[in-house]
DNA sequence: CGGTCTCTTGACGGAGTTCAAAGCTAGTGG
DNA sequence: CCACTAGCTTTGAACTCCGTCAAGAGACCG
């Protein structure tokens, strides 16, 4: 909870009433490594604080791959925003990496909080103009950058959670094959970095 | 004024006073086809709300080629988020496609209208959902789509709007050159569609 | 009209994929 | 504590999609 409590103070001014406010709608869970929060077909009822741990949200594609969209860890809010703004279908799953503690809010609770509160709708807003710039980041380095140079940057940029993915996954976020990856890493070793 | 009130209206129940409020922080500009409303290497200082006309945003990629990285139309906020809301130098260019009515806003009068106005500050939550919403899909089509099919599905979703641009500047936001994209053309013509 | 901007065409090249097989690694149960 | 197995990573050859380059053909605007 104190974890919570210190990402909304980052980022917006709330009240110990606030606080208290979304204390009252979340609750805490466990979930183990491997185990789904959505699953393709389902509507996204909940956004998900991770508390610790890791998740992936990923899709099928037309091959029959898995794609992940996204990588979640402590701090973030995962949630099919598709699904849970609109109440639509979901395309996506989320699936735990590792085991994991979440904050569990509900869609409903979520926009009586938002409504009630100024200062967590602000929180809100704010979270959302962060992930909307990384978005946009994303999608300029996808249009700038070789697969190489891609996975140079993401690992320069994330040091530490690479270590705690398998390669396969890495590969898929960002949009090549496994293969394709390790030959990569093979040429940075061979000629040394 | 009255197509801004209508939008915001649409997406958070604000009061008459709310949209005094902005109204007196806005002001109308009319922009010259092919200015530029942000140049790469200034920061960002404001929003624009598109009245009337066309732009994009776009940088200089490593090989010298112009890449679009969105289009903006009637109904909506044009700005580089990130530079805007970091204050950061931005990287980017934006540019009026068609002669172009907005309305501005300011980084310190947008900061000083969503804390005074609960509902003016979630307007702006909920449209930066519907804009991360659209970054997520985007960057899943990109994945799962090859040139062609993505070529097909941006032409299916935006009928009216491929009028209005050249075909190499739809070609860039899509990321191919212009010379694949008329090929993918011609293919179309001579198998009928 | 003349020039610039846009679109098309074709030959060639390269980045990344596919497929199939083999080698590794780590977790699990006996 | 070892052995087995499932999951992960590596390799290489053939292939595909799309980019590059260069040249020409339209189209639009002063």
């Amino acid at each position: 909870m104190e974890r919570l409590f210190e990402h909304i103070n980052k980022f917006s001014e709330v009240s110990e009433e606030d606080l208290k406010l979304i204390e009252s709608v979340v609750s805490k869970k466990v979930i183990q490594k491997k185990d789904h929060l959505l699953t393709t077909g389902h509507k996204c009822h909940h956004k998900y604080f991770i508390l610790s741990g890791c998740m992936r949200s990923y899709f099928v594609n037309k091959k029959g791959a898995e794609q992940i969209v996204n990588f979640g860890i402590e701090n973030w809010w995962m949630t099919d925003y598709d699904s849970f703004v609109n109440e639509s279908i979901s395309h996506i799953n989320i699936q735990a990496l590792e085991n994991c503690e979440v904050l569990r809010l509900s869609k409903s609770d979520f926009d009586d909080i938002v409504s009630i509160s100024p200062a967590l709708n602000n929180y809100f807003r704010v979270i959302l103009e962060k992930r909307h710039i990384a978005d946009q980041r994303r999608i300029q380095y996808m249009f700038n950058m070789s697969g190489e140079e891609i996975f140079d940057h993401f690992n320069n940029s994330n040091p530490d959670f690479v270590q705690r993915i398998p390669q396969y996954m890495l590969a898929s976020y960002l949009g090549f094959t496994p293969e394709f990856l390790s030959k990569i890493r093979k040429k940075k070793a061979e000629t040394g970095s």
